[in-house]
DNA sequence: AATGCATCCAACCGCTGCGTA
DNA sequence: CTACGCAGCGGTTGGATGCAT
């Protein structure tokens, strides 16, 4: 058994006070970030490392763009999405000021419901219903439906489907021209 | 106005990859 | 080369809030 990453009887757990924030804050804009495991400690926080990054990375950093994700955010994470798969990191990466969770939280709460609308397989970005992803992508040859039509549309799940197909393998069939500029690199750097 | 249901999002859990001894 | 510890990642959960009846 892996052993925890902190003892549980000794931090907090769930939503955070206003003191742990400012608490956090402040050793951060004071020490940098890093050593997550000893922060807590040295910060004077009951918390695991762990809990102390995700509040940082994901809500009290400054550089963080909170809010609505406009429609070209939208677009770049449907197109990122279909190329990378669920790399949230890798996606969130390409979105200044957006964080990984949050990404992945608008794409399970908003972007996948509105691709399946569309008659679009949220998991594999394969048209399913001769709807084509205009918004998104040139419009689609027939020969993306076709490519689809044999699962019965849901009879089949695409929820349970999630490991068995990745974006990856079929790449050529939805993805007419993203030309995307994926190197690797600071998201700063764009 | 009260209740139940649906949705959203912050946070947690467990696994993986990487660096180091 | 191997084992270990840590940071980071993605999946999942649960409380809060909004909406419909």
């Amino acid at each position: 058994m892996r052993k925890p990453c902190c003892e549980k009887k000794t931090t907090n757990k769930g939503a955070w006070s206003k003191q742990e924030d400012e608490k956090l804050t402040k050793y951060i804009q004071k020490h940098g970030e890093g050593s997550w495991r000893s922060l807590p400690v040295a910060a004077g926080l009951l918390r695991c490392g762990k809990s102390c990054r995700l509040r940082w990375v994901n809500y009290l950093r400054p550089d963080l763009k909170r809010g609505n994700f406009g429609e070209d955010e939208e677009d770049l994470i449907i197109k990122l999405h279909a190329l990378l798969g669920n790399r949230w990191s890798l996606i969130a990466g390409r979105l200044p000021g957006r964080t990984d969770n949050e990404v992945k939280n608008y794409w399970n709460t908003h972007l996948r419901r509105k691709l399946m609308h569309l008659g679009i397989d949220p998991n594999n970005h394969r048209i399913g219903h001769n709807i084509c992803l205009d918004k998104v992508n040139h419009p689609c040859k027939s020969a993306n439906s076709q490519a689809n039509n044999d699962d019965e549309d849901d009879s089949q799940d695409p929820l349970l489907d999630s490991t068995s197909s990745g974006p990856e393998s079929n790449t050529s069939c939805t993805l007419p021209d993203l030309n995307l500029d994926l190197t690797i690199g600071l998201p700063w750097s764009l």
